[in-house]
Parts: structure tokens; sequence; C-alpha cells
DNA sequence: AAATTTAAAGGTCAAAGAAAGTCAAAGTTA
DNA sequence: TAACTTTGACTTTCTTTGACCTTTAAATTT
């Protein structure tokens, strides 16, 4: 009595799998008359189990000839990167927080510092003032989480 | 199952490429009728893929021997810089002009494509979802403006 | 030769169509 | 009962089409 959503799940990892290069692109709407469901599971399968957390990035167009493309990001090249991304980082971080990771990139050469610079200015106080106090943490994560795997993403 | 309006894209490319002085002109009804579509199409892909934020520049002419000469216009590396970061971003940015935004630096040489990856996820609508409609835009121009900086600080 | 008409372009805009996204409510399961 | 899953109504974005408009060159009329 496996879950739809495990099963699409399955389903994705395995259409990666075949799919040396780490992306593959999908159709919502095909899919989900694949497996005879609502459209938004296909939402629900990528939010919970296809996430930054988890070494994805998703990247989609609507309209005619719209398509969802998900990548997997290699994390495992780099030691605890898995839980940097899940656990350093979580839901939150501070600006601090945020820098000292930054560094410690810099530091084991996964960065350039040009990155680094481009990295800091995206999470600084100045670029995210329009941003509530409450929020900004939890914006600084989620935008953290997919500079990180954007910088890996391409070497 | 590549959208209509980007094979059209791609047939107006070629057509640059293999005429190396940058400009070609072309009849809307023919293309039209080679692509068996509307003709307001045509303009479609002109209006969305060969506007002023991609370099192009688009001249032409109604009535009989009537044309559309398009020319792809090449700007210095440095030209208006403050124009850029003041009137096309303002306080406000589209992610497509945003987009075409980052991939003019790229072709300028301002940034490294590992660079563009990076500010294109990072501004992209799954980094931000968690921030409104409204506001997004706003904050795409905050961040942009910031990411320039950074990147011309560093050469 | 000048004025008018016709035909041949290209332009505009709104509506229809095609996809994906959101969110809250209902249903399930541990 | 708390967390997770599933669904469906509604929204947003992007593409395609067609009806109607404007401009220009060529043909015709005066």
């Amino acid at each position: 009595m496996s879950k739809l959503s495990d099963i699409i799940e399955d389903f994705i990892k395995e259409l990666m799998d075949g799919n040396s290069n780490s992306v593959i692109e999908i159709q919502r709407n095909m899919l989900a008359q694949q497996f005879d469901c609502s459209p938004s599971q296909i939402n629900y399968v990528l939010t919970t189990r296809f996430n930054n957390d988890r070494g994805y990035i998703i990247e989609s167009k609507r309209g005619g000839g719209g398509y969802i493309k998900i990548f997997k990001v290699e994390t495992s090249k780099y030691d605890d990167f898995d839980k940097i991304l899940s656990e350093s980082i979580g839901d939150n971080i501070t600006i601090n927080k945020a820098f000292d990771l930054i560094d410690m990139f810099k530091g084991k050469g996964i960065i350039s510092s040009k990155e680094l610079n481009l990295m800091k200015r995206t999470l600084s106080d100045r670029a995210l003032v329009k941003v509530s106090y409450e929020d900004r943490n939890k914006l600084r994560a989620d935008i953290l989480k997919e500079m990180i795997l954007a910088t890996i993403e391409e070497e």
C-alpha cells in the first residue's frame, strides 16, 4: 500500500537514473494523467521530494509548450554538503551564519572570490531591505540554498 | 514538442548567422506561410525574442514591397552602465527582463557562465517563492542591482 | 499630370488555448 | 490527534489566432 507520492518519486528517480546527465524534463499534466491523479499532486511531490534540501533544483515554464525540468546536483562530491543544506541552513539563517558558510566555501575552493562577493551582496541587508525582519532570514535560507546548488551545478 | 515560436526564433537566428553582417530582411506573410501560422505570430516572435532588451532593433515598411529588417546591435562593454541600473532596472523588474540583462552581461564578457547561472537561479521564482507576487519584482530589482555592482567591483 | 482607387504589405489588440502554480479543504495514516 | 497526502477550484504565465487598422506602392481615372 505504497503511497502515490512515493510511487511518483520513484518513477522520477528512475527516469533520472536512466538519464545519466542528471536532468530530466517532464510535463506536469502528462505525468498526472499517467498516474491518474490531480496535476497539483505533481507539485506536492516536487516540493516534498525534489527540493533544495535534497539537492535538487527545479526550473519550469508555463503556457503552450510548458515544461518542468528537474536537476540533480551532485552534492556528494563535497563533504557534509547535504547536512549543510538541510541542517546548517534549515528554514532560517542569520546573515552572519550565512557569511560564515560562504567564507567556508571559498576556503575550500568551491567558489571564487567573485562568486563570494556576488553571494554576500545578494544576502546583504541592503539587497533585502524591503523584506520584513521576520521574513528576511527565511528568505536568506531559501536563496542561499539555491545559490549553493547553483555554484556546484556547473562544475 | 518544441513551440512554434521557438522554431521561428531559431530559424531567424540561423538566417542571421548565415548572413555575417548582422542584419536580415524578411517578409512577414512569407514567413507565416512557411510556418503555416497567422502573420501576427511573427510579430509575437519579434516582440518577445528580438526586442531591444535582447540587443535587436526592428525596422519595417508596409505596403507593396514591404519588409521587416532585423538588426543585431553590439554595444561596447561598459556602455551606459548607470543607465542600466537606473532605467532598465529601476525599482521593479520582471524575471524575463532580468534574465535578458544577465544574458547581455554574459554576452559582453562581464560575467562567466557560472555567474550567469548563479544570478538566474537566485532571481528565479523558486528561490523567491515566499515573497508575494506584488513584492517579488521589487526585490528582484534590489538584488539584481547589488549583484551587478558586485560583478563590476572585481574587475 | 494629378487625383483617386485598389491591392499589398505590415501593426495592434483582445480573446481563446495551453500549460504550470497556489492554497486551503478534505481525506489518510502513524 | 498531528502530520502527511490528495484533490479541486482558482490564478498566472505564455502562446496562438483572427478580426480589424494603417501605411505604401501601383494602377486607374479624370
